[in-house]
RNA sequence: GGACUCAUAGCUCAAUGGCAGAGCGCUUCAUUCACAUUGAAGAGGUUAGAGGUUCAAAUCCUCUUGAGUCCACCA
């Protein structure tokens, strides 16, 4: 043994070990309990960050269990992740002057596929690297023919049950990316935006959008208003600059009094207030903006201007007009922007597909409430009942090229949808076989939000039956609404099961000061980096050391060089006794019969607070403290172990004494145990050097 | 406007009602020693503030102050 340990000389060969040795397959064994995880599945088109290394506390599971006897699967996976893959490899056709305009469908799917698939496998390297305990053999892909077509037996089936409908609505639509959104996806930003009082007939409104103006098919008063009631039911001429028109005054007690003038120009198509207004009060539907972010023939001479061009224009034209009345320039609101492309998004009314929600958000509220799915840290069991209580009906179309195509058919002749898994023979109503497959593709959630059930699924039904329900589901908290929710419900619905027992949630990841990682700060840490300076097993433990479970953690070196430190602790420790032993052996001194009484009460607390200390790390383990765990063993095993008993039973081990030398072996393989979980390799490393190149874990 | 989290050593953070702790930094000493990626000793705290519950409070409750996160249709 070197006198330090140095990483590079073990993780590698290690990992290749259990590969070769197939350590890490899962098997149908009834004569074991089962725990399972399935990894979040990271996108397939980039590098690991530092949130994916923070899996770390799915390995300690798995781990752990496995050396507890259990038969333990992790699956691991790679999510197509729709709209961020493709909008990703936009940027990337950016830089060779193309757009995703040069390319068909096909062609541009092809591209895109390839370019993933060369991602997805450096993924799978660095999850390796990080030592992750992962049944490769049973690496499934969010596209992999079985799964799509489990997908799309989801659909039909929530399609057959009335939980899929297809209806106009208005959706948030970035213009710049040609694709509709949920409304989970929406940021919503405070933005400057200029509030302006227009003259409109007899009355006044004030609005930040007057470019929609085009599209107001009503305006509205409150009717307890009194100065506006001898209006209401009456019609108005307004001028909107291109021509007159006749408007209803209608009264809605949406409108706030006090805010503005307390009169609400109507714009159905582009409001979504305005659009419920509309619906109750019949009002037609006058879309003037189109889905290239320009204003359409409705608009006159506005015709093929941008919304801001237009808006700048209108507001112009108004003022030479006389009616522009003021303008509060100061005026904030909030906005909704393009989670990726930060533009601000257009409600526009649209074709899509939806997903009705409250019945199957009702399901899983029940599981959750009846404790048959646990949530950890317990916080979160709330927010998690927030949102299934707050679930508006989810849009699930894209109108992008890159993710599953949705398995519907639309009839030319009788124009009618038809929601089939294969293409129809022939249409029910007409008998004619004349369709055309819907453009769109899923929402990438729809897909990951059945990932537990599906992989499993496509294996065998053995392992179904065996493994599902997952034992765990450990993932960030910043994505419970999008995809814990959503697994739970999608999950639920298809196998009248709970996805998993228990969900664990782990924090962000951020910098040294508290600062959100990003490419712009420059602050974005390469856990590879990390690894390849300190080791996997140092990184690793820099993530659970110290950080209480659920909560944000501040990444710093100088933690990893800490934990860095304390492996090589590890190492000397077992590098003492290895050289004790040949030297016990070399010169055959066997001091078996020392009688010191203090040798023996040292050794009798040892064991002693051994046994103390396992009872708690067990304890502390099944309770998903981990954290607590590690830094349990942590201060045993340097300032116990190493500082005191070590220093004690020094002279006795030197000058030969077996017992004692055996005794501090014990103890010491116990602990290497009890830490395998947190840093597998210098564990195993370690391990074979004393078991005849035997494993740790296997 | 609603919800949640947080405030503890110089810095970053643990401590799940029972002696206030760790990592890094700082001071002094130690190197034929398993490890200087080390060891020993030490400095450093009114646990944001006020009140309450308790034999016992950093921890539970109420309020105040400050920071952060998520959510919400005010045109």
């Amino acid at each position: 043994m070197e006198p330090k340990y140095n990483p590079k000389n073990f993780e590698e060969k290690i990992y290749q070990e259990w590969l070769e040795k197939n350590i890490f397959e899962a098997k149908v064994d009834k004569k074991k309990k089962p725990f399972s995880i399935i990894l979040p599945p990271p996108n397939a088109n980039a590098d690991l960050h530092l949130g994916h290394a923070m899996y770390v506390y799915e390995d300690i599971m798995i781990r752990f269990y496995k050396l507890q006897g259990f038969e333990v699967l992790w699956l691991p996976g790679a999510d197509h992740a729709g709209f961020e893959t493709q909008f990703v490899y936009e940027k990337h056709l950016k830089t060779q002057g193309k757009s995703r305009f040069d390319f068909k469908r096909e062609e541009l799917f092809q591209n895109i596929w390839d370019f993933v698939m060369k991602n997805r496998s450096k993924m799978e390297e660095q999850l390796k690297k990080l030592g992750f305990f992962l049944d490769w053999k049973k690496k499934k892909f969010t596209m992999d023919q079985d799964i799509v077509k489990i997908v799309y037996q989801t659909f039909k089936k929530l399609y057959d049950r009335g939980l899929v409908y297809r209806e106009k609505k208005l959706v948030n639509y970035c213009t710049f990316c040609g694709t509709s959104f949920s409304d989970l996806e929406v940021v919503y930003k405070e933005k400057n935006s200029p509030l302006y009082f227009i003259k409109y007939g007899p009355l006044e409104v004030a609005t930040t959008r007057p470019e929609t103006i085009f599209g107001d098919t009503a305006v509205a008063v409150n009717p307890k208003d009194k100065r506006y009631k001898k209006y209401i039911n009456q019609e108005i001429e307004v001028d909107m600059v291109i021509k007159k028109v006749k408007l209803k005054v209608i009264a809605d007690e949406m409108v706030d009094m006090k805010f503005g003038t307390g009169v609400v120009k109507i714009t159905p198509a582009h409001d979504f207030n305005d659009f419920e207004t509309g619906k109750k009060h019949k009002l037609e539907l006058r879309q003037v903006i189109n889905f290239d972010g320009k204003l359409n023939e409705l608009a006159g001479f506005y015709q093929g201007l941008y919304v801001n061009e237009a808006r700048k224009k209108l507001v112009e034209d108004l003022k030479n007009k006389g009616l522009l009345i003021k303008v509060k320039e100061d005026y904030v609101n909030r906005v909704g922007t393009c989670y990726k492309c930060g533009r601000i998004l257009e409600p526009l009314p649209k074709e899509q597909w939806f997903i009705k929600i409250s019945p199957l958000a009702k399901k899983a509220k029940e599981l959750v409430l009846k404790e048959e799915i646990k949530i950890y840290p317990k916080r979160f069991k709330k927010i998690l009942i927030w949102w299934l209580d707050n679930f508006k009906d989810w849009n699930i179309s894209r109108q992008i090229v890159w993710g599953i195509r949705i398995p519907a058919y639309y009839c030319q002749s009788t124009k009618k949808w038809f929601v089939s898994i294969d293409l129809p023979s022939k249409c029910e109503v007409c008998g004619e076989n004349d369709f055309l497959q819907d453009e769109d593709t899923f929402d990438t959630w729809f897909s990951s939000g059945q990932w537990p059930f599906a992989t499993l699924m496509t294996l065998s039904e053995d392992i179904f039956n065996y493994f599902y329900p997952t034992t765990v589901m450990e993932t960030g908290y910043d994505i419970l609404p999008w995809w814990v929710a959503r697994m739970i419900m999608l999950g639920y619905f298809a196998t009248k099961k709970p996805p998993f027992k228990n969900v664990f949630l782990h924090g962000l990841v951020r910098d040294k000061y508290g600062q959100k990682m990003s490419k712009s700060k420059g602050n974005v840490v390469n856990p590879m980096t990390m690894i390849e300076k300190y080791g996997a097993d140092a990184l690793r433990l820099s993530l659970i050391f110290g950080v209480k479970e659920g909560g944000d953690l501040n990444f710093s070196e100088e933690k990893v060089i800490g934990m860095r430190n304390f492996c090589n602790k590890i190492w000397n420790m077992g590098r003492f006794i290895y050289i004790n032993q040949i030297q016990n052996s070399k010169f055959k001194i066997q001091n078996l019969k020392s009688k010191s009484q203090n040798l023996e009460k040292l050794i009798n607390q040892l064991e002693k607070e051994l046994k103390e200390i396992k009872k708690k790390y067990l304890r502390l383990m099944k309770e998903y403290r981990f954290s607590q765990s590690l830094g349990l063993i942590y201060e045993f095993s340097w300032h116990r172990l190493a500082d005191f008993y070590i220093e004690q039973l020094k002279k006795e081990i030197i000058n030969g004494n077996i017992k004692a030398l055996e005794k501090l072996s014990e103890v010491y393989f116990e602990i290497l145990k009890m830490i395998h979980p947190f840093a597998p390799f210098i564990t195993e490393a370690i391990w074979k050097i004393f078991h005849n190149q035997k494993s740790l874990i296997s």
